[in-house]
DNA sequence: AACTATTCATAAGC
DNA sequence: TGCTTATGAATAGTT
């Protein structure tokens, strides 16, 4: 695309190999994030210039490191091992990432409301009480994991039970709609509109 | 490019997002290439999809590990000056903020990221995972904290220096993206990013 | 840094 | 999933 079309090796001209760089660098970067936002893609892009200046590119709300290192998981190791051992307790996994993300979501109105705030009240003993909370949630949620782990052998007759899940149905009081719903509902509309078809988006699950 | 002009925000429909992110997956690759040849820069591009299928790009004759390994290098290691501890007050609270803001919008994405997927590949690990990197995050910010509580009667000085926030300047290279904007972005641009013209922001390094 | 003539990428349609 | 095509984008060469 331009006045001419070039072939694809080295440009030996430094002035015109550095020009080029500049601009495809930036209409990859835009290309990248237009990939990642358009269809919803985890991308970590690391760019070194043949001077060795550093550019990169990473999906929010991810940190490049965290790229990195989930693909290391996903592409050296292959730990396929025990299928069945992930099936279980979807129940109590999907309770807990609830958790988590009512955790979240506090943290997320807290600091929404400093930021909104003056600045200058912000004090320690704020920050710290979100602190402690999320400490508190994270220790329930280990416990009940550590706790699964060890009955883990001794269960696992109803794993085919659910296959897509039932449990939202049959849950009885402490139910994840119960524990998410209430947080979620007046927080998502003013900032994840998106989210409400987290629950829709389980029967249309990708070929 | 096509028949008709697109908005850059998540592709809802499903099988118009997989399409689009075949193509332009194709598109992305294709560039990266050509960038890396033209203009003999060293690039690793990470992809995964969001199913979790991974792809990758990685320059000629390097591998990708060798890539991470020189990013960690380059980017890991930014030691910021000592001068004006005491400045940084409202930044690093700003900043561990941020830093706990980017852990819940990673819970969420996260959850997002199951509830949409396959349940199958949710794994003890995975949560796990969320609540090792999030126990981090709040050793590191409480330890800043409890350091900052000791020099508090030190530094009293120059509070008013920094109205706004123009902190968020130096910053080392790896964080504009992923600590600023959710910073400085009000939070409704958060939840869904649009962030095309982020890397416009600080252009001009190259000639 | 701009400008434009071209080539290229791709959204829609099949 | 692959091919076709009209259209919008990216960019090579120029100023």
């Amino acid at each position: 695309m331009g006045r001419g079309k070039i072939e694809i090796k080295r440009i030996e001209n430094t002035t015109t190999r550095q020009v080029t760089f500049s601009k495809r660098r930036t209409g990859l970067l835009k290309k990248t994030n237009e990939l990642s936002v358009l269809c919803d893609a985890q991308i970590g892009l690391i760019i070194f210039s043949s001077t060795g200046k550093l550019f990169q590119y990473c999906s929010q709300p991810y940190r490049m490191d965290q790229i990195i290192e989930k693909y290391q998981r996903c592409s050296g190791k292959r730990i396929i091992g025990e299928h069945d051992h992930q099936i279980h307790h979807r129940e109590e996994m999907f309770h807990d990432m609830a958790m988590l993300r009512q955790e979240s979501l506090r943290i997320e109105f807290g600091i929404q409301r400093y930021l909104g705030g003056d600045i200058n009240c912000l004090k320690y003993d704020d920050l710290t009480k979100l602190e402690e909370e999320l400490e508190i949630s994270l220790a329930k949620i280990r416990y009940r994991q550590d706790h699964r782990a060890m009955m883990e052998e001794n269960k696992r007759v109803q794993e085919h039970v659910m296959d897509q899940f039932p449990f939202f149905e049959d849950q009885p009081s402490s139910s994840f709609l119960q524990l998410a719903a209430p947080v979620l509902s007046p927080y998502l509309q003013l900032a994840q509109p998106n989210t409400q078809d987290y629950f829709k988006a389980r029967d249309s699950d990708e070929p």
